[in-house]
DNA sequence: CGAGTACTTGAGACGCCTCAAAAAGGGTGG
DNA sequence: CCACCCTTTTTGAGGCGTCTCAAGTACTCG
């Protein structure tokens, strides 16, 4: 068995096929709203999304919430956790959702012996780097409304990747919360922007689903 | 010849020996306020920072800037470029600066071949990328003072690894310029901000260094 | 000692937040 | 299929934090 790492990343296209089909242990049905990782805790399992929609995310003491990523379908949930005993972050399903289990000794174990699968491996983790990066420089440096459209002009460049795209209109399984908490915002302000966006027809929804309905100036909106 | 990558991180101290002594091309001198690698451009080099501060950063088409990370003394600078061809930073001195250069390609091979280096250069990427979730929940929610006192604090632990503490005070290069664009503020309201802990005694000034006078307080400011 | 760079301070503006309540969806069971 | 409840979104009014602009002060280095 050979799994594909499809993930679209800021920078650039990946495509990197990573041959460690021969340690699958298992697949895990995960329904939708539940944490099923939390920051802290050991993780014993190597864990690739091979359906839905899930979220990492990091809880302050006090209740503040900052979302750091979103893993869509054939992305590591925990890929940093080959090199690390417990979890940075804690995850939450979107969606209902399948998992592949990996066993994560036996991946560690061959990275020893397999430069390759270890070059290959710290690849894919340079790259979430340098998603990062950029959403960083988003938070730091960018006005809400480019933080919101570039948003979803990266969901629809990946889903493209995962062929999850018909026409313009994507599934968008987040709530108003999510999309405040991964880009520093309140839910109130997100509501806002989005009828904004909205009044000036360059998105529409669509039940569950987002359209971009005028691409040149989402991506004007989007900013430099 | 043995290296040490020393490098605190804001979750976990690392010590880990890396023997890449062998690949040693040269050492560069540069002057304090140089760009000395630029975004987009293709690297040669994989260099490690033997002397001086340092900071990555990122510039937007209209002139915002976002600093990703500052690089103490014992760091590779650009440890990424190891997995891809371009930068996706660029790196300024803040300091006179030595580096210590090594044969990238020869690098790059050599992981391929031993498994245990790639391992422990893929473990550096992975703290690496740990210490950008703590960012990013710094700047997506927190709020000015919190941030940085969180600076300071995490400045003076990652000295401290260095042996370039004295006291609780330590060499500051930083201009509040450099603490905006870090922190994603104007730096108007650092210099407020900043006057606000002096006036508190939390932290005092000396020459181009800076003291921490109250480091329970401080640790207070930070916020949970 | 002069010139440039960094820092400070003040006043006013704006973006985003808070609180609060109403409206709109979206499931569920009768 | 409707009535209900719960969640999510929308809308309004007012406030706070941070920004902008601008002028003045303090460094630093030749």
């Amino acid at each position: 068995m050979r799994l594909s790492f499809m993930s679209w990343r800021d920078y650039f296209d990946g495509d990197t096929a990573i041959d460690i089909g021969r340690h699958v242990t298992g697949t895990r049905t995960i329904p939708a709203r539940r944490t099923f990782y939390r920051e802290g805790e050991p993780v014993a399992e190597f864990a690739l999304l091979l359906e839905g929609w899930a979220f990492r995310f990091k809880l302050l003491p006090d209740g503040r919430r900052q979302i750091l990523s979103i893993a869509l379908p054939g992305e590591p949930i925990t890929l940093h956790t080959l090199w690390t005993d417990r979890l940075s972050f804690s995850v939450q399903s979107l969606t209902e959702l399948q998992l592949r289990l990996f066993d994560r000794q036996a991946l560690i174990d061959r990275m020893q012996a397999d430069g390759t699968l270890a070059f290959q491996l710290g690849e894919a983790v340079a790259r979430e780097l340098m998603a990062f990066e950029n959403r960083l420089t988003n938070l730091g440096r960018r006005t809400a409304v480019e933080r919101i459209a570039r948003l979803i002009l990266v969901l629809h460049a990946r889903l493209k990747q995962c062929d999850l795209v018909e026409g313009e209109t994507f599934p968008f399984p987040l709530r108003q919360q999510h999309i405040a908490d991964a880009l520093g915002m309140t839910p109130v302000h997100v509501s806002r922007v989005f009828s904004e966006l909205r009044a000036a027809r360059l998105i529409g929804r669509v039940g569950g689903s987002l359209a971009i309905l005028d691409y040149t100036r989402l991506l004007e909106v989007a900013g430099p």
